[in-house]
DNA sequence: GGGTGTGAAGCTATTCACAGCC
DNA sequence: GGCTGTGAATAGCTTCACACCC
């Protein structure tokens, strides 16, 4: 069994990977820094420095400099960076130059407000299809499609060469539809029920929870000033304990 | 150094702070044991080793002891944790045990679809006001509830103690609605519109993009499978020197 | 002068591995 | 024997500060 060995494996190996190898938190921000770079494109705005690019995206400069230096070198020492040029490179790197044909599975409220939103289609976003279990729903159209049935999921995303999938569905039908989705060979799947999901490896997957995002704001809430207010038994009998060391 | 320093072995202060100062990551994740552990008394379990509750939460086991150590010590060597108790604890940590009252401005269909959401409701999130600018909304019942006109905010904000808002207006309204709440007394808001917001130091702040998060399923997607499909003679260039070099 | 790109330092988060307790 | 709670090690991310280039 594993001792305690610690094992270098390795320890000084340049090693760079310019060209690849991305971190993933610098990825999460690449969109926040083309939204900042659209605003500037419609301001009429061609130049910017990191400080001011950084700014409207609410990051710090330092950050914004690295991340960028991930892609490579794309700024003017004593200038600062060309708008136009560095949004297009940014897309290209996200791959938002190519158009995501998207499938959207459950068109409850949230379903169709996802159909709708205007943000996905900005971005080359396409929304393909929409797809519902509930035959009182399909043949009904939404946002301009017209919802199909679920026994069509396979046939859809081959046909319409589909990657990503967007789960929309109640928490106990997500895991099934997302099986299907992968089935049918989607890679990417974009998850609202709030539940977890299992893909294989190399399938993409990402989670939006509405109310774990409310909750957190709760947590914090709830140290600014509600704690005292709604002090339970049990609490201040902790607090007591605490005060007392 | 510091092989085996055996020495301090527990030191007992009480300056550890331990009802303050959980991490930011951990608090991120408690939302996610919260549903685990709500999923595991809907099947009537009573008992888990932090290897079953993190399998079940999809996290590491490592990774759920460690936050819950941050919490205090709830669990008991040898057997595990007692999930009822377990889920009260977190749930008075995050503050899931007093009703908190929300207010959702801009009822279009994302709002809408927030409205309806039932995941709120059940973890203790009442939606007690919808809020419109556009006078052919007020007055229309969604979810039960009467739409607001927009002018009616700060009153609602007090009559009603609100202290979560929730933004899911068009963009170019969002600062103006952040700022109302924030004067009117709001101190957490969460925004849905996909643009930068200014708030006071003191006012907790998250964000959802529902693009951003496709944009970085994307990221993924074309490095996947098709980034070569759509080479740009950039692209190829860049490609030929790393291999060069 | 001005501002990018980047090693180095500092910080936060994750994972390991085991002492301590049931 | 089993499992929690936790120091220690590691990995990853952010920030600093300045060399370098325009």
């Amino acid at each position: 069994m594993t001792r305690r060995t610690r094992v270098p494996h390795e320890a000084a190996h340049p090693d760079t990977t310019p060209i690849r190898g991305v971190p993933e938190a610098t990825v999460a921000r690449l969109p926040l820094y083309l939204r900042a770079l659209a605003a500037l494109v419609d301001r009429g705005v061609d130049t910017v420095s990191s400080e001011e690019l950084a700014e409207s995206a609410g990051v710090n400069s330092a950050k914004l400099r690295k991340d960028l230096s991930h892609l490579g070198s794309y700024g003017t020492r004593g200038v600062g960076y060309d708008v136009n040029y560095l949004r297009r490179q940014i897309s290209r790197e996200v791959g938002l130059t190519q158009d995501w044909p998207v499938v959207i599975v459950g068109i409850g409220n949230l379903g169709q407000a996802l159909a709708n939103y205007a943000g996905f289609a900005s971005r080359g976003f396409r929304v393909a299809a929409l797809v519902d279990a509930d035959p009182a729903l399909t043949g009904k159209q939404v946002a301009g499609l017209t919802v199909q049935h679920t026994d069509d999921l396979e046939r859809l995303v081959a046909q319409l060469s589909i990657a990503i999938g967007v789960i929309a569905t109640p928490a106990v039908a997500a895991q099934q539809v997302c099986d299907r989705l992968v089935a049918a060979g989607v890679t990417s799947i974009l998850n609202f029920a709030p539940t977890l999901l299992h893909v294989p490896e190399q399938v993409g997957l990402r989670k939006v929870d509405l109310s774990i995002e409310l909750q957190i704001l709760a947590y914090h809430e709830q140290r600014r000033s509600g704690a005292p207010l709604a002090l339970t038994a049990e609490q201040a009998a902790e607090l007591a304990q605490a005060v007392r060391g």
